[in-house]
Parts: structure tokens; sequence; C-alpha cells
DNA sequence: ACAAAGTTTGACTCTGAGGTCAATATTTGG
DNA sequence: CCAAATATTGACCTCAGAGTCAAACTTTGT
């Protein structure tokens, strides 16, 4: 019992392999998390994330216990990535909480819309996920949230905006954010441009409430 | 080869059996409607339905001869009791276009959070129908549709509302309805009716944008 | 070069849900 | 009361998709 490991028990890993091993992870998070994102989580089956790796649904599970595990973990980089560009945005855009709301209402659509169709729905429609994956996914939504309740609460601070309720035009303002793609999947490419804006131009309004 | 029905081909069924039938299809599209309205389309079974109704999976092939057909029949019926409500609550609810949406909205929120707190996903989630059967959900989203939007449109007619563009604000209205349910269902049953009254309030906002 | 560790495979099981159908029970009308 | 029409059953089929695992293959460190 010295300053020596006990009894060596289980030989560690080398670092260089934990790296490699990290980095598969991460491939196939990527993976999945595009997966998801175009069709949603049920519609997306393990085969069908094995397939664009090029490897077998085996293989999966020697990185993930289940699919919920690769669900959730795979949601998060989504949402990372994400949340990422919108903090991006806002490092970049500097004016009144409206115009950074609108840019931000913006972007937001314009990723959903472009980039992920689907990835919207699998914060909207509640699955029962497993409880320690349920806390991570609010945490998500609860971050990605903040950025907008932010704003928000700054535009009513200095008397831009007024609003009924701070939570319900956050959650009416989110469900809009995450139907747009749905019905832009309907209109011609050449349209969905505009349409984003017209979403965002239509959203400012739910801060800017009569008195 | 007379005036008489060519030799009895097939002998129609009494009109007193064909009522009784119109009832028991009645009663399986009122109980599926129900549980589709609780819980989404997908998640319920057939199984599900037939136990409701304490028979066995088998006799519904008897009255349907899929899942999807007894599925859209039963939205239908929901979509049709729904739109009853929502028309006869217009009929009872004189005043300006601004005064009736509101109570449009918050009726068309109040009954999907009180009544049907999964029913609104049935329309917001696309599914894949049967070709024939999209025709029918879309035909009752369009009846549906149409309640607000001419209320809309007579609102921006006699200068009362000012908007971007109608089918972006029906659309993140409709959207931000949809989703209320879902959220609302997290809230203490006391606080619900609030709820409802402030997503009517603040949807109003979108149809009063500065100019 | 070679053994241990790490990775991938493919064939397998299990389950849930849609769908089928011959046999059986019930209702109807003469 | 009885035969035909109508309704219901329950056992069965099929299929997709989650999850398992021993065996084979590849990489790593010495």
């Amino acid at each position: 019992m010295g300053t020596q490991q006990a009894v060596h028990d289980p030989p560690p890993p080398s670092a260089r392999v934990q790296r490699k091993r990290g980095k598969r992870i991460q491939e196939i998070l990527n993976a999945a998390a595009e997966l998801f994102g175009e069709r949603g989580y049920d519609a997306v089956s393990l085969e069908h994330v094995a397939e664009r790796l090029d490897v077998t649904k085996g293989s999966l599970y020697y990185y993930f216990s289940s699919k919920d595990e690769l669900g959730t973990a795979a949601i998060e980089t989504l949402g990372d990535e994400w949340t990422a560009r919108l903090e991006r945005l806002l490092g970049q855009t500097p004016g009144t909480p409206g115009a950074r709301l609108r840019a931000l209402i913006h972007e937001h659509v314009g990723i959903a819309v472009h980039d992920h169709p689907a990835a919207l729905r699998l914060f909207l429609v509640p699955r029962e996920w497993p409880a320690e994956q349920r806390e991570r996914i609010k945490g998500l939504r609860r971050r990605h949230d903040t950025l907008f309740r932010t704003l928000v609460e700054e535009g009513i601070a200095s008397g831009e905006f007024t609003v009924t309720s701070i939570d319900t035009v956050l959650q009416c303002m989110h469900a809009a954010m995450s139907q747009a793609p749905i019905w832009c999947a309907e209109l011609p490419a050449a349209a969905r441009k505009k349409a984003v804006a017209e979403v965002a131009d239509t959203l400012m309004a739910l801060v800017r409430s009569a008195p």
C-alpha cells in the first residue's frame, strides 16, 4: 500500500488508445445526430446509423449500451453544435435587444429549415426517456432557452419589449420556430429563405404587445 | 331483365342492421379518437383500442381494413367534433374580429389542454399516410384553418389587424396552439386555466404587428 | 514477432405490433 | 324455431427493430 496504484487491478488503457476511442465515438455521434436531425428519433434504426458508418449494428453496442443512450448522446452533440452557432452569432451581432433577438430567431429557424429539418421534433415531441437521459435533454434545452430568455428580459428591462408573460412568449416562440421546418419543407426551395425571414418578423410581434 | 333488380345478386342488408352497424362503427371511432387524442397515433396499438371496447383486435378488422384506415376515420371524428365546437362558439360570440379571434384561440387551446392533450400532434407531426387518407386529413385541416384565416382576413380588412404575412401568422399561431397542451401538461392543474388565457393574449400580438 | 487488448462481425434471440382466417357465437327475419 | 346473415374470437403468421454474444479480425506495446 505505497504510493503506487493498489495491486494493478485494471491496467488502464493508454492515452493514445483512449483518444482514438473518443474520436470513434464522435464519428458515431455525428452520424447519428445527422440522421436523427433528418428523420427523427423513432424513424431511425440502429442499422441505419450503422449503415451510414459502414459497420454493423453490433459495433454500436460496443460503444453504447442502448439506443436510448446513443440517442441522447447524439442529440446532445446536435444541440451543442446548434447552441454554439447561436452563441457565436450573438457574439458578433451588436445592437438593441430587438435587433439581436430578431437575428437569433432568424438564425435558429434558418438552421432548422436548411440543416436539420426534423431535429426540433426531438425536443418538441416528448419521449419517455430513462431518468438519467431525461436530465441531459432538459439541460440542453434549458441552455438553449436561456439565450432567448436573456434577450427578452433585456428588452423588457430597457422598455423596448412589452409582454404579458415571459414564459408564455418563449413557449409560443419556441413552438412556432420548431414547426417552421415542417411546413417550410412543403415550399419550393426558392421560397424558403423568404419564409424564414417572415417567421422572424412575425414572431417579433410577440414581444411588442400593445400595453 | 325486367324492371326488377338483375337476378337478386347481393341481398341488401336491412336498414335496421345497417344502422346498428353504423352505431358500432361510431363506438369504435369514438374510443379510438379518444385514445389517439390522449397518446398520439403511433403510441396506440389496435389491441389498446380493442381493449378499451372489451373486444379483440380481430373484430376491428371486421370494420376497418387497416390501422391507417381506422386511424384516419377516428381522427376525422375527432376533428369534426372539434371544429363543430369552434364553429358553435363563433356562432354565439359577437364583436370585433379581434374579440372573436381571441375567443377562438382561447377555446381551441382550452379544448386541446383540457380534453385532448396529444391530439394536435396528429396534425403537426407529418405521417406518411396512404394517398387516399392523406386527402381526408388535409381536408379536415383546411376546414379548421379556414376558421382562423377568415377572422384574420376580416380584421385586416377592417384595419384592426396588421400582419407581415397571413400564412406565416396562421402557421405560427397554429404551431403555438398545438404545443400548448404539451407544456401545459407539466403545470399543476390549477395553473392551466391561467396559462390558456395567457396563450390567447400572447398570440393576439401576432396580428397587431407595428406598421 | 507475438500476445494481450481493443474492435468488428454476423448469426442469433426476443418482443411488439400489424394483419389473416377458419371456427364459433350471436342476431335477424321468416 | 331454424337457417342465413352478421359479428366475434383466438390462434396463427410476418416482419422490423432492439439487444446479445462467441468467434474472428486488427491494433498496440514490448
